[in-house]
RNA sequence: GCCGCGUUGGUCAAGGGGUUAAGACGCAUCCCUUUCACGGAUGAAUCACGGGUUCGAUUCCCGUACGCGGUACCA
């Protein structure tokens, strides 16, 4: 899906938007890994998103993408989608270097022209389907069986290529060769070129597959360091078989597979998230395709900052016992050799802990507008900003998500919507409606209006009615907040004022004179 | 099937020949709090299995099992 490596303290990222949208989980940490890793050695962070493939494209995608970046605190200190001193970056803007580089690949010995259809590659692997081998490859064993410049004349070869047939360029797979390379986060990883096929590396259309284009561009746009995920590690060796025949293994990136993050079943899906309850993407989106719209970690209530927490000590830690780190901590701590090789499995409440945590360490000042944008969904329009501030600091212990915001702030800027009195109604009496009179002559009159004035006359007053406090206080706050939650009753009071307090009271008042 | 990569509590994980095998999430109990949280304390719970090597293996080696990934004219 991408790679990132790093020239001249520059690094890019290679993006291509996957098929089906979004930017999930997994995505969002190669990148912050890359973004680590550059910013520790100096490095700007350059991202390139391509349109690998026309055909799949998703609409809309590229711009998602950066919206994503953007919001998780990953901006690229320089986007380069059209120019650039390395470009073109768009793969279709690139067609005939790819070409040249197949081409060379074929008159060297190392690649083939293959003129197989669809249903030729189909009836193939029909015909060697056995049960020991259910899947057949186009590699040494059969390639000689198939129509391709191996097997054809040249006389043939030559007549097909300039006619309309369609035809691919292949790697031809040295037989039983050691490929071995090394991995920084896994040591050093070999594999039997037996095994592999002849995979296809220019294709129809005159466009490259990945294998092709990410060796050609890394050595173009002089990358230093391919880190990506590992469902890459097994086409690794095809990849530096190009290398070794291209550019030489020497200018070879250094290479690193990042492990999976999976979901509660295997490897973490969209499907997973609809299932579970629990977001996989970054931020919404909505598949043009189908209209489905699959919820992101920003809607969803999480702080930015608490998301990229997540993400990357989910497979990396500095080796000490600190879990939450700022980007800035990560970026001076991180190392690719303290990355785990064993893909890790995405905990969602402890998701939710991280975001607690960060809302937790927030100041009211950085929640402020956030918390503004939670209550405006909700209709609650809130004017006097100090006093938000304010009700931020008292209530932010209590919110995991940032959408917890509503339900325990908006009762300081509007009546509560739905006042439960079932806490309240089986011990309800006489004495207590009294008392409450009292109480709204009483606070009408006050002449400080602060939390612990108030507080101490109500209690006076408790003890003069011979009410215990404790009867009292949740009917109080019963009619202040509507329910058994929230901070300190008087500190509510203090904020919401003289005249709403006593409103609040008459009306539950009446409501429970009923 | 074949190939690759993995495997420390339910989850994330530290450690890497001799440790009471850290810590965190979650869970449980208690304390604090005249609400709900926060906070504090305590507890239950782990080296996948079998063979080596070694005085000693969770740690090194080999197998097995399991998981994941790959096996496309997708990335």
């Amino acid at each position: 899906m991408y790679i990132c490596g790093m020239s001249d303290k520059k690094v890019r990222v290679r993006f291509a938007p996957s098929p089906t949208g979004g930017l999930h989980l997994g995505g969002v940490r190669t990148v912050l890994y890359n973004y680590l890793f550059a910013k520790k050695h100096g490095g700007d962070f350059i991202l390139r998103i391509e349109d690998t493939d026309q055909t799949r494209f998703v609409p809309g995608a590229e711009a998602y993408i950066f919206d994503c970046l953007k919001w998780a605190g990953l901006e690229p200190d320089e986007s380069v989608q059209h120019g650039g001193d390395v470009g073109p970056y768009r793969q279709s803007e690139r067609k005939e270097l790819y070409r040249n580089y197949a081409d060379q690949l074929v008159a060297e010995g190392h690649a083939y022209y293959a003129f197989d259809t669809p249903e030729e590659l189909e009836q193939m692997r029909q015909q060697f389907k056995t049960p020991e081998n259910p899947t057949p490859q186009y590699d040494h064993t059969i390639r000689m069986k198939m129509r391709n410049s191996l097997t054809l004349d040249g006389d043939t070869v030559h007549e097909l290529m300039h006619s309309d047939t369609p035809y691919v360029i292949r790697i031809k797979m040295p037989e039983n060769e050691t490929i071995s390379f090394n991995d920084m986060i896994r040591g050093e990883v070999s594999v039997n070129t037996s095994l592999i096929d002849d995979k296809v590396l220019l294709k129809a259309d005159g466009m490259p597959t990945y294998h092709l284009a990410v060796v050609v561009d890394d050595h173009l746009m002089q990358i230093s360091h391919a880190f990506r995920g590992e469902e890459w590690l097994p086409s690794a060796p095809v990849h530096v078989l190009l290398w070794k025949y291209l550019f030489g293994l020497d200018r070879m990136p250094e290479w690193a597979h990042f492990p999976l993050i999976l979901g509660p079943n295997g490897k973490l899906s969209k499907r997973d998230g609809a299932q579970y309850g629990f977001p996989v993407f970054a931020m919404n989106w909505t598949d043009p395709k189908t209209g489905d719209l699959v919820e992101g970690f920003k809607e969803k209530g999480f702080l930015p900052e608490a998301f990229i927490n997540v993400l990357a000590v989910l497979g990396w830690n500095d080796g000490t016992e600190q879990e939450i780190f700022s980007l800035e901590e990560m970026v001076e701590k991180f190392s690719i050799d303290r990355v785990h090789s064993a893909g890790a499995k995405f905990d969602y409440e402890k998701a939710r802990w991280f975001n607690h945590e960060w809302i937790k360490r927030s100041s009211a000042e950085r929640l402020l507008p956030l918390v503004r944008a939670v209550l405006t969904q909700h209709n609650v329009e809130v004017n006097d900003e100090e006093a938000l501030k304010k009700v931020i600091d008292l209530v932010k212990d209590r919110c995991t998500l940032l959408t917890d915001f509503y339900e325990q702030a908006n009762y300081f800027f509007q009546m509560p919507g739905l006042v439960d009195l079932a806490p309240v109604q089986p011990k309800w009496n006489e004495a207590k409606a009294v008392f409450f009179q009292e109480v709204i002559r009483n606070y009408q009159l006050a002449s400080v209006w602060n939390s612990d004035e108030l507080e101490r006359n109500f209690k006076e007053m408790a003890a003069a009615n011979q009410l215990k406090p404790g009867e009292v206080m949740l009917p109080l706050r019963i009619m202040l907040v509507g329910g058994k939650f929230g901070p300190g009753v008087f500190e509510i009071a203090e904020i919401i004022g003289r005249e709403e307090t006593v409103k609040r009271i008459e009306q539950t008042l009446k409501m429970l004179q009923s």
